[in-house]
DNA sequence: CAGTGGTCTAGACCACACT
DNA sequence: GTGTGGTCTAGACCACTGC
């Protein structure tokens, strides 16, 4: 089936680099654009095995160098996840080592403290219309159908974390207080295997802030404790907004860690 | 044709790759331990071009592609930066672009504030010995030379940032206020050419806080203004903690933004 | 024009995981 | 052993820069 001929270099520019300048864009570009494709359109989930470098190769008539190429970018994303030996998989929250990539808070003194997951404690989850920032930011109209989460973290019983939640109602139909309380999974594994979203890449903006005086009531601190105000915005596929998140903070044992390469 | 000559294998491990198991190393990885090395012992000083890639190849005796995976990966960590059709050029914090890489305080409303670099005021900078804290994490003995600057940061004439920076006294002998003072370039720019040291990474751990009176008096605001606390280690080649910079940021009309990703 | 980095291909062999 | 990703090579051509 793979026979060299003269004709495979017709196949060079099998997808759309017949044309010299007006926007190139490199063949490893366009497959990584084409496995995105694949990937939001559900064709393989999260956690799932990917076909192999030479099976993608074969299917997009390119070599396997430049699959090589797209998909080493995907990974370097997040996006995909490559294990030697085994195969190239969807890349998934649901794994340990993932658990924590979002949540950047961090204990002062690490092993003095327990690591595991925080104790999570939901306050409401209702469905409402979109204010006009809410719809801003989550690209909707105002007036559409939003769910509203508010929840408390707690590590070592110390409640931390408090934060607000607002999702597109459309995507997330059937959301309720019972099954975010009852899923033991990070959020973001449960938003992945029920509501088939999985959150790809985030933007948070940081403030020090004073509590209100239901912060003050929810976190125990007083009102004149500075807290750390995280605002987040989650994207899905595509750079589509799927999440909105105001948190804060108490940062009186722990800190946000922040890596500058 | 698959007919292997042997001293075709042979020219294939000719850096240390002879032994199978332990403790194997790529030879890009190898090619990219070299040119690190020849980046720290001053060889190719920030701004200047490096030998391309055919040039290195036939330096170490590897292929050019070899080569370019090993430049790769030091482009990605900012070490290096590739012009198409000019070279592969040492990356420095004179750039424009590079200058707010490790300043992640951005404006709330973009576009109605001026952009442009800080107003810059030297408060002090001291020669002093270091504390047990100090000598920690710079990595010296209690009592060893340090430099103490501190600093404001304005923008729009609003006094923003505090700074307290400690650096080692032996790297950055001859260090004055005056200088400090006088010099309009980035301070991580002064240190490339002035004193041979580049940044390369850095770590930053956020807290909110509320202000002492020195800094109530230096920022001009209440005692009970939340700031942001940044805390920042940054490093040079090979991990190297080179500069302690304990900053308060306001954030009523900016915020320190991070992606996530 | 020559020289540089950027892309693409084809083939070889190595390291790892499963069966 | 077979199949996967990981490394390395060699050669071709493209795109950009500056003489």
């Amino acid at each position: 089936m793979n026979a060299t001929t003269p004709l495979d270099n017709a196949a060079n520019q099998p997808v759309s680099q017949g044309l010299v300048s007006p926007s190139f864009s490199p063949l490893y570009q366009q497959i990584k654009g084409l496995v995105l494709q694949s990937l939001q359109a559900g064709e393989w989930k999260p956690g799932d095995l990917i076909p192999s470098e030479f099976e993608l190769a074969a299917r997009f008539k390119v070599s396997q160098g430049t699959v090589r190429k797209a998909i080493d970018e995907l990974a370097k994303e997040h996006l995909l996840v490559r294990r030697q030996g085994k195969g190239t998989f969807v890349a998934t929250h649901a794994e340990q080592q993932v658990q924590f990539r979002f949540l950047k808070l961090k204990p002062d003194n690490p092993g003095a403290v327990s690591q595991g997951p925080a104790e999570r404690r939901i306050i409401d989850c209702n469905r409402l219309r979109a204010s006009a920032e809410v719809a801003r930011v989550l690209m909707l109209r105002t007036g559409d159908s939003v769910f509203q989460v508010r929840r408390v973290l707690s590590f070592d019983d110390v409640p931390t974390i408090f934060e607000d939640i607002w999702l597109p109602g459309a995507t997330f139909k059937g959301l309720t207080a019972e099954r975010l309380s009852k899923d033991t999974r990070p959020m973001y594994a449960m938003f992945e295997s029920d509501f088939g979203i999985r959150m790809v890449r985030a933007q948070e903006r940081l403030r020090a802030v004073l509590p209100s005086d239901e912060v003050c009531d929810l976190l125990k601190v007083s009102t004149n404790t500075p807290l750390l105000k995280v605002e987040r915005m989650s994207f899905t596929y595509h750079d589509s907004p799927m999440e909105w998140r105001i948190g804060v903070y108490r940062t009186d044992t722990r800190h946000y860690l922040n890596e500058l390469s």
